[in-house]
RNA sequence: GCCAAGGUGGCAGAAUGGUUAAUGCGACGGACUGCAGAUCCGUUUCCUGGGGGUUCGAUUCCCUCCCUUGGCUCCA
């Protein structure tokens, strides 16, 4: 398999450090705000890394971080007069909820950067003694970028090109404008830990490659992120990583999404134009988010329309969710046992040659919309065989459905759990069905047509087709 | 200004040094249906930002220009 590299910027074969393992690591949130379409982008399109990985063999760590202190959340927090690491943790809470919503279950593990302050302060230390950092007049420590040579590799920036930018700050406390703090003095009122330099708490960047050195090691296989956290983020764990343990490259394969755009502009908090994920998810569902999602190439940017978007989505889902959700039926009431029609030989040889190939477009730098492609192929194939699909037998079902199946473990589309169709409603929607055949039978229309319409009323979508009548949860 | 990522039909978006450039949405026509919905079939001519170059052949590789977006020390 291959993936596009950002460091190579060119796609190169992966092949992990210590195979079978793989260590992954993702820039996570600054949970601060609710998280909004953009951020659940990343997270979906990494969810789906980690489990074509597994799939393919390989054994993920997959660890991601939550910057549960910082600036941002402590300016919020002042704002509303929270604990800041109340704050943090109410919107992180919230986070793992539209996770767990989304089917994004693939993360090991989310360190917080507050639990480790021990490795945050020994790195930290290591730079100071290797001279990579030094300590400033208030007891901040900077680190001295000018002591790291390979520092704008991966951004293609250039160190002398940074100060006529104009935006980074002079400071007296540095000794050079391009350096950043890897260790903020206290300032009264806001969190703060004790350290060899005096109260204060730790910058941004250290939190990322301190968590990383203590949990996938010096060197590890597959970092991921947007493409927005290249510099300085990104170019900075380099830095402070490499310089601290004397190892390199910290990471062998940079992978960075595509951002998600919405009115010609990134999606941001600051920019305001946001959407919230949890809003998206009540209004379409899960799978119609992931779908849209992935019905892109991870590294192009993506517009979101509020109004399009998901719409188009959710009419393009449905047409594979509707035929892969049929056969799941069928195979849920009557099991694999099922008698009927097998399929012709071809067609079984189809559906095992579609999977494989399935596999290999994905692992093609996670080509998931080719896959998609190919999906809406065999379902086109096939679909003209729905009414029909009664008569085959179990076997035959769990070929026509093995690609759907790869969806769901893949992609995460396609769930076989379907909550809408249990409960109360599973018993008396089928008698009103019934009752409603008889009434269309004897001719009596208006009869037939106030049982639809008070189901209808009730969120119960009826439809027709050759093979009698189903149900399904309403959509608005 | 510097760096990076993009520019493909009405829209969203793939791919490839080579027959008619995926797939989906939308639109239109038809089949099916008591109706509705869903589904199926068909149509949707004109689409690879501009200009050069390499090549038998370029949308793909190279050069250049234009445009959009992102980053340039808060950002998924």
């Amino acid at each position: 398999m291959t993936i596009y590299d950002s460091m190579a910027r060119a796609p190169r074969v992966f092949a992990p450090r210590v195979p079978p393992r793989v260590g992954l690591f993702v820039c996570g949130l600054t949970p601060y705000d609710e998280a909004h379409v953009g951020h659940g982008r990343v997270f979906v399109v990494f969810d789906m890394v980690a489990r074509a990985l597994r799939r393919w063999g390989y054994r993920v760590f997959y660890v991601q971080n939550v910057t549960n202190v910082d600036d941002k959340v402590i300016v919020r927090a002042a704002e509303q007069e929270e604990d800041p690491l109340a704050l943090s943790d109410r919107h992180f809470v919230s986070y793992l909820h539209s996770m767990e919503r989304l089917g994004v279950r693939s993360v090991n593990y989310y360190p917080y950067a507050t639990d480790y302050l021990p490795e945050i302060l020994e790195q930290i230390q290591q730079l100071i003694d290797r001279e990579a950092a030094y300590i400033a007049t208030d007891g901040s420590v900077y680190f001295s970028v000018a002591r790291f040579p390979g520092y704008g590799r991966l951004s293609g920036q250039k160190v002398e090109a940074l100060v006529p930018g104009a935006r980074v700050e002079a400071d007296a406390r540095k000794h050079a404008p391009e350096d950043f703090v890897i260790w903020k003095a206290a300032t009264p009122g806001e969190p703060e830990w004790e350290s060899p330099w005096g109260p204060g708490r730790p910058g941004w960047h250290v939190e990322d490659t301190a968590i990383t050195n203590r949990l996938l090691g010096p060197r590890y296989d597959l970092h991921g992120a947007a493409l927005d956290l290249i510099f300085p983020h990104h170019e900075a764990e380099i830095a402070l990583a490499e310089s601290a343990t004397g190892q390199a490259p910290l990471v062998n394969y940079w992978m960075h999404g595509g951002l998600l755009m919405m009115n010609g502009e990134k999606m941001s908090k600051s920019l305001g134009n946001v959407s919230s994920l949890e809003g998206a998810i009540d209004e379409y569902g899960p799978a119609v988010l992931r779908f849209f999602y992935l019905n892109a190439g991870y590294r192009s940017p993506l517009d979101f329309d509020p109004d399009l978007s998901l719409t188009e989505a959710r009419e393009a889902y449905e047409r594979l969710a509707r035929p892969a959700g049929r056969i799941a039926e069928l195979l849920a009431r009557d099991g694999e046992e099922r008698a009927g029609r097998e399929l012709p030989e071809v067609d079984e040889a189809a559906s095992e040659a579609l999977v494989e190939e399935l596999d290999e477009t994905l692992s093609n730098d996670f080509n998931s919309r080719e896959a998609i492609a190919l999906l809406f192929g065999w379902t086109r194939r096939w679909s003209e065989n729905l009414p029909g699909l009664s008569e085959f037998s179990g076997e035959a079902l769990r070929l026509l459905e093995a690609p759907y199946r790869w969806a769901e473990e893949v992609l995460g589309l396609f769930p076989r759990a379907d909550s809408t169709r249990s409960g109360a409603w599973a018993t008396v929607v089928p008698v009103a069905i019934r009752a409603r055949a008889r009434a269309r039978a004897r001719g009596d229309y208006a009869e037939a047509d106030r049982i639809r319409d008070e189901l209808r009323a009730a969120g119960v979508a009826l439809e027709d087709d050759a093979s009698g009548t189903r149900w399904d949860a309403a959509r608005e």
